[in-house]
DNA sequence: ACAAATAGTGGAAGCACTTCCAAATAAATA
DNA sequence: TATTTATTTGGAAGTGCTTCCACTATTTGT
């Protein structure tokens, strides 16, 4: 029933080797057997069988994405720039979404994934690669990129989270802010570290101190403490404190916690920025119809930069690792208020 | 380098056909024989190649899944539930996401997926499946499902969209509403119509008519109205109206659309459900952050139950075309008000 | 017109597996 | 113990394609 390379052969009296020539685009096939041919591929409205291709040409086509399906929807247009690069070069996706952070599933999907003959490289996504998976998978000739995560030994592409941390907390200085704290998402992710070290860095570079009582970090261990719920709890912790205490401005390491910790002040009958002010992290889509101010990162961008570096890598197995860094951007909104000094004249 | 069975079947000593029917955990084989081979295949650290399997075997052990990436996040959770359950089965997902509505990157993505040796089956994901192509595919031995779209001659699930319009419409009835508006996507859509359909007819089967006043549907062709912009836009025209000819509550056939209904009542210094109460459809994430009273779709539970059928067809490529409704259902939150009788004793 | 180079072609071998068939071995029956 | 039956086993054939090698047909040069 399925139509052959075998059956074109036979109905256009030419041997295999031409048809696949012909299919191929080789050259040394003349013009008319060519036409021949893909007259008769296209009477028989013949269709590659794309397994036994793969198999003979030792290439799948394919590439595998892992990525994590919870927390912030970061990976979503980063997928887009995948998508839409991706299938213009004749490339399939295969996707492992992982529905939780578990470990298990996660490590099931890696060795599924670099399955032999299944994928021609993988890319990772937000995940922390297990050193003894990175080891072991550094002998296989597939390659491997990492996209918003890291590890030496492997092409990597990611966001400073330092900067925009920075960017952040350096609009709030500009703004007339001194009392300026962060809640932060559990430390024991990179990216909350390093979003506190940008956060720090800008207090210190800019002639503030660090304050502890201005930093919540989370001990959450769910999605890391990126959740609603973590920032609702941390901003509980800082309403706590008496009103005169309290920081003025706040930086929050995901926009995410931030719908949390906006909430909490709803609950304190407290607005955002008049009361206090806030500033988020990703640019979520949330984050533009609630007016939240924000960090953004250029996510389809590194998307489609991915894709090339995949390529870059299938061309070229040997070439040097390469760690590739955006620099994400301030989106400013409402929530994060305005000049003190003319805010104070409005007030008054 | 990469080893295969033949290299196992020299080291344990065997044949290739016992190596084979070892790892397939076929009978007749002798523990000994197999014990030493699994030893052997282990040692050696043999993949299995998925593309060789899927040749011989005649299967792919992938499913293809074409979806829109683009509005509502509707296949994002659909999505998780496929993930979980298809991957406990062995399969695998190949994905196409469309990024916008274009039917000539569509038409391609179908082609792709349908590509033989590709994949065992097919997923479509709310679109319109053209007819021409329903046509040809039927000829196909090669199941395809159909999510939150429908088409006679395919498995189909979807949501009752006119129950899910009927139970918003008659939730403002039994709240006391008297005035009740939609706003509508563009009528295009076939959801569109059949949550019109469900409006009209809880005002009529309840002793209201229908007011074409309190009925606005977009002339939107982007996302098929199924946008924030569109829903913005029909907001305002229903604002233009003198207060008193407005409607009390409105269903917006969306949460898209309701995210921008409710930018309109604010310009207009108007809240919900104080001024106007308002109910949304689909149940996004959005929706619980900003309180909104929603109709919700059992997304999740679609996915695994998508992938059921699809192996029920895998299994029985003759089986009769099923079609599967699922009733959606009303979540209340704030946006609705409260009973009319009681809202008026707090409020005078 | 003839040799030499080139273009075009058929088909075998290989890709890594599964599956079937026949042969060999072991177990069970008489 | 001889014979039948059941269990194991090896390996060839097949899956649909690409690629290489040898061969033929066509040019080109002289």
């Amino acid at each position: 029933m399925p139509v052959t390379i075998y059956d074109i052969a036979k109905t256009a009296s030419v041997g295999v080797g031409t048809v696949s020539r012909v299919l191929n685009n080789h050259p040394n096939v003349s013009p008319k057997t060519r036409e021949r041919v893909l007259k008769v591929a296209h009477e028989l409205n013949y269709q590659p069988h794309a397994f036994a291709q793969g198999l003979a040409r030792k290439k799948t086509n394919t590439i595998a994405a892992i990525i994590p399906f919870f927390t912030n929807y970061f990976f979503l247009e980063v997928l887009q720039g995948i998508q839409d690069k991706i299938l213009t070069l004749g490339y399939d996706i295969m996707l492992y979404g992982l529905n939780e952070n578990d470990p298990e599933q996660f490590e099931s999907y890696l060795l599924r994934a670099t399955q032999k003959g299944r994928a021609d490289g993988v890319m990772l996504f937000s995940l922390r690669l297990p050193e003894f998976f990175a080891q072991k998978y550094k002998h296989i000739n597939q390659p491997m990129i990492l996209v918003d995560c890291a590890h030496q030994d492997f092409d990597s592409i990611t966001v400073d989270n330092r900067a925009g941390a920075y960017a952040a907390t350096k609009h709030f200085i500009d703004l007339g802010h001194e009392k300026i704290g962060m809640i932060n998402a559990n430390p024991i992710s990179p990216p909350a570290q390093q979003r506190f070290e940008g956060y720090k860095a800008a207090l210190t570079e800019n002639g503030l101190s660090f304050n502890q009582n201005f930093y919540k970090s989370s001990k959450i261990m769910k999605y890391d403490g990126f959740s609603r719920e973590a920032g609702y709890v941390s901003m509980m912790e800082v309403l706590d404190l008496p009103k005169d205490e309290r920081p003025t401005a706040i930086f929050v390491s995901s926009d995410v916690q931030a719908m949390g910790v906006l909430s909490a002040m709803r609950d304190h009958n407290l607005q955002a920025p008049d009361d206090i002010a806030i500033v988020g992290f990703d640019d979520i889509e949330l984050a533009q119809h609630i007016g939240l101010t924000t960090v953004s990162q250029p996510m389809y961008e590194m998307g489609v930069l991915s894709v090339g570096r995949m390529l870059d890598r299938l061309a070229n197995r040997n070439g040097a690792v390469t760690h590739t860094s955006f620099t994400p951007k301030l989106i400013i909104r409402e929530t994060c208020g305005q000049l003190k000094t003319k805010l104070a004249a409005v007030d008054e």
